[in-house]
DNA sequence: GAATGAACCTGGCGGC
DNA sequence: TGCCGCCAGGTTCATT
C-alpha cells in the first residue's frame, strides 16, 4: 500500500531505466483502472523521449515534450522495468515498451490506482488542491497549527487530509502522531503550536528514514527492483494492537478513527 | 467550509 | 478442504 516513501522509492528506482528513454509503444491490457486511462495516453505518447520522472504527493509524473503521464499506484499498484519478453502476469495492465529494450509495466490487482494525461505547462485539477510536500520547507508546525485552528475532527484525520500536507497515509501518521506523543483522537484545533512543532517534525524524521530503508513492505509494495521494503521491522504503532507500548510496555489500544484503523498507547499519547 | 460516510476492487484471512 | 464474509487500503464524491 503506497504511502510518499514507497512511491519516492519507485520513482528513485525507475528513473535511472526511464530518463532519456524514448517510449515505442503503449499497450493498454487494461483501461479501466480507478478512471479510464485517456486516449491522450496511448495516442500521444508513443515516440516521446522521457526527460525526467517527478513525483508530486503520491503521483508519479513521466515527463515529456508531448506532455505528463500521471500515475497512482492507489493501494496495491507496483512497476517495474523488466525485460520485453518477461510474460505477463495476472494483473498486468499497462505496458510501455521503451527503445532500450526494456518495459515499464504497471500492475495493479485492486485497480484503485490510475494512469491520466497532463498537458505540457498546466496542472491536472487532481494535483491543483494539494498541501505542501512533507519533506519540505513549507511543512512545518506552525502550518499545521495555522490550518488546525477551529477544526474538530481528530488530529490523525486532520494529519491526512492531502489539502494540509501530501504522502502521509494511515501507517506514517499513526508513527509520527505516536513519536510526537498525541493520541489519534485529540480534535485537531485543540493540539498546541509546541506539540504541532513536534509533530512535523517527527512526520519529516520518519517519512526521511523510511525512504532510505526502502519503504514499508506490507502485503503489496515491492520496489521497482523486486526488492522489499524494510521499515516495516521499525514500526513502533502501525499493526500491532494489543501489542506492548515501545515505551511504556502497556498493550496498544485499537480501533477506528475517521473510518480507519488506528493504533496507539492511551498512557503515552495523549 | 467542515465533517461524515459510501463507493471503488480484490487478495488475504478467519470462522465455520 | 472449501466456502463465505469481512477487512484493508487512498481518494473522490455525495450528503449532512
Amino acid at each position: 500500500m503506497p504511502e510518499l516513501p514507497e512511491v519516492e522509492t519507485t520513482r528513485a528506482g525507475l528513473a535511472p531505466h526511464l530518463e532519456g528513454r524514448r517510449v515505442r509503444s503503449v499497450l493498454l491490457r487494461r483501461p479501466d483502472l480507478r478512471w479510464p486511462i485517456p486516449p491522450e495516453v496511448s495516442e500521444r505518447l508513443p515516440g516521446q523521449r522521457i526527460v525526467a520522472v517527478r513525483r508530486r504527493a503520491k503521483y508519479l509524473l513521466f515527463d515529456t515534450e508531448a506532455g505528463s503521464a500521471l500515475l497512482h499506484l492507489g493501494m496495491s499498484g507496483s512497476l517495474r522495468v523488466l525485460p520485453a519478453k518477461t510474460p505477463v502476469r495476472e494483473h498486468d495492465h499497462v505496458d510501455l515498451a521503451l527503445d532500450s529494450g526494456r518495459v515499464l509495466r504497471f500492475n495493479d490487482p485492486r485497480r484503485f490506482g490510475c494512469l491520466l494525461w497532463q498537458e505540457p505547462g498546466e496542472t491536472h485539477e487532481l494535483l491543483r488542491d494539494l498541501g505542501p510536500e512533507p519533506l519540505s520547507e513549507a511543512f512545518d508546525g506552525e502550518h499545521l497549527f495555522e490550518r488546525s485552528r477551529g477544526r474538530s475532527a481528530p488530529v490523525k484525520t486532520f494529519l491526512m487530509d492531502q489539502k494540509i500536507v501530501v504522502g502521509v497515509g494511515n501507517i506514517y501518521a499513526a508513527e509520527a502522531l505516536f513519536a510526537a506523543g498525541i493520541s489519534p483522537l485529540r480534535a485537531a484545533g485543540k493540539v498546541s503550536r509546541e506539540r504541532y512543532a513536534a509533530l512535523a517534525g517527527e512526520a519529516k524524521r520518519i517519512l526521511a528514514h523510511a525512504i532510505a530503508r526502502g519503504g514499508t513492505t506490507l502485503r503489496d509494495f515491492i520496489a521497482p527492483d523486486g526488492a522489499p521494503g524494510y521499515f516495516e521491522q521499525e514500526l513502533s504503532a502501525y499493526g500491532r494492537g494489543g501489542k506492548p507500548c515501545p515505551r511504556c510496555g502497556r498493550p496498544l489500544k485499537q480501533a477506528m478513527v475517521g473510518q480507519r484503523a488506528s493504533v496507539w498507547c492511551g498512557h503515552c499519547q495523549r
